[in-house]
DNA sequence: GATTAGCACTCTAGAGTCAGGAGTGCTAAT
DNA sequence: ATTAGCACTCCTGACTCTAGAGTGCTAATC
């Protein structure tokens, strides 16, 4: 058993899924041969996806209706059997140009990042962005809007600026805001906000004890920042591109697969999971390989991003098992090194101050 | 002509109405007769609704099948007819929970606002938050980030937070950008953004030629950002609960509405025809009445909100025509006054600097 | 021994038919 | 003016049937 799948048998699985990928017509052995003409006849064909079925690769929809892939045959399809595709110089530049303006801020940049994925893929795309929870303080800056209103703006290390209004009792003139900034930047500049709460906060109430209720209101803020934001991290583009699909023309088929990516809690627990493996090319789970049951009808193509080999977030692209693979993947390995690339450049300002 | 419409079809018409919004069904006199017992018979009930038919209230979907509300006769149902509902003190204490954590800033506050209408209403919701163009200066601050890059953030009077990096070529240190921080908002406190890019701007680099260039990059990015920030005033809540609509089973009905609700711009110039309105109660545009025609198969009702009176953004809900009006009106203006209160408090803290 | 032509068989999609039910419109009686 | 009664219409769902596609098997062929 297990022995290397024969050549011939081979081409006909990747003629099928081919066809099918692009059709989404169950294919039939005549189709086969007249099409792909790799000089045998359909009844040739026909034993042949008789052995792959019941080898496990392929599947009828009904007794006599084409063959479909089955994901065990993607699998093997994207395994070995696709041809790698690099995607085209005007993708590339389209791509390029999207990033052009906005090569600042590493939220629009996120975003950008979903929605290109989502028009060029014609599939639903995710783009997870850097969680502020665990993330370094690369400034804090407390700016006066009033007598009785202080804005707290916050950059971390990765680029994320987050800001919070504040609301103050006692007047505080700019001056002393300026004074405590420049404490503040003095002693968190490097930690994380998690850390913040022990013991560098009951340090710092004691240096400025004037301000020691004021510091315990901003860091209640910036805790719940933390908090709130990991919802902001999943931006979702493309919905629609997946509703066009054939397969999700019922809505019940694609209802799960909506209220998965409706969850932000959910798609990121997904999605950080795969992108613990790092590095190298993207990551495909095939429907029943997805470990959620809500998925089992979908693929998803993902790979992790972030400045000089550090993964800060994920990219990903929703799409049916009948997906076509070889672009998708062509696509998210481009993206994810272009923005990994964006990243690195914004992280190497950074660290030359 | 136009002489008031006799009591009795009325009622006749409003349990039509209020059968159909329940059910989804064509209803039938018999049904009606069974269910609101108002003392006649089918026989009774079929003469005035071929009349209602006849002057254009009712239709049926096919000869032999119950009536359904036109669009004229859902118009006459919510000048006239529908009772007029207030939400649960159960509901209003539910909205006011999901604002009471984040009353400190807008954007959190609308995001809020758009996922509490969705999830409410049971259909898609939609909130657009105030515009940077042409917003009043509140505060500028810049921010000094490291040896070549500068964080600019803008205060707006609404309250919107806007932030964007910026290179810069030569060293600044802090005391020069503080410096430069208490100039611009000397003189631009108070202006719009797009006052800025005229004579101030000129007079500005006169005043502090040092720094000319770095101004003339800076306002740059900021005529940017007020672009593409229009982008960002549009939020949609609750798209899958309107999936769930039985008028949308079949993704063709949806798909003209979900993309209009994909493309923020054409949701926005809708959204911000309709809140020209002002004031008192929410608008309510049942299908042909919209003047889109992507949007002929459902109704959006929107109000607009704003701090003290002045309009800033609007909130809709946005459903089939068979929407249930009476209890998303009374939701849409509960919410948007809630709103408008919030922001109304905000606005006084800022003004009694 | 692998390949292929031929053929019977199976299954679906779509068209046609039919009965049942819901609802109407009309008429005549109240 | 209202209503009971009834004929009529039209949809819906079940059923049947056919055409077409595709298979699997067998026997002939290379």
């Amino acid at each position: 058993m297990a022995e290397p799948m024969a050549e011939r048998k081979q081409a006909i699985l990747r003629a099928v899924t081919d066809d099918y990928i692009s059709t989404a017509e169950p294919v039939g052995s005549r189709t086969i041969a007249r099409k792909y003409d790799m000089g045998i006849s359909p009844a040739t064909i026909r034993n042949e996806m008789a052995d792959l079925e019941e080898e496990g690769y392929l599947e009828q929809p009904h007794a006599s209706a084409g063959r479909i892939p089955s994901d065990k045959g993607y699998r093997f399809y994207v395994d070995a059997l696709m041809l790698g595709r690099s995607i085209s110089e005007v993708e590339k530049s389209r791509i390029r140009a999207e990033y052009g303006r906005r090569r600042d801020e590493i939220r629009s940049l996120v975003r950008a990042t979903a929605k290109v994925l989502g028009e060029m893929s014609q599939y639903a795309s995710v783009v997870v962005g850097p969680a502020v929870k665990g993330a370094r303080i690369h400034h804090i800056q407390l700016v006066p809007l009033g007598s009785d209103s202080v804005l707290v703006v916050v950059v971390t290390s990765s680029g994320l600026v987050e800001h919070r209004l504040l609301a103050i009792e006692h007047s505080m003139t700019p001056a002393d805001l300026d004074r405590l900034s420049a404490v503040l930047n003095d002693r968190l500049r490097g930690s994380t906000l998690a850390d913040i709460r022990g013991r560098i906060l009951r340090d710092l109430q004691i240096e400025v004890s004037a301000y020691a209720s004021f510091l315990e209101d901003m860091f209640e803020l910036l805790i719940d920042a933390v908090r709130s934001s990991d919802e902001d991290r999943v931006h979702i583009d493309g919905l629609m591109k997946l509703l066009a699909q054939p397969e999700f023309k019922e809505i019940e088929k694609a209802r799960p697969i909506l209220e998965f990516l409706e969850s932000d809690g959910m798609v990121l627990s997904e999605l950080s999971a795969s992108s613990r493996g790092g590095g190298g090319r993207p990551e495909i789970s095939i429907g029943s390989e997805n470990s959620r049951d809500e998925l089992r009808n979908c693929s998803i193509v993902s790979a992790p991003y972030g400045p000089g080999g550090r993964v800060i977030g994920a990219i990903a692209v929703v799409g049916p098992t009948r997906m076509d693979y070889s672009m998708v993947t062509a696509l998210v390995g481009f993206v994810a090194e272009r923005l990994s690339e964006l990243l690195t450049r914004l992280d190497m300002h950074k660290s030359t101050e």
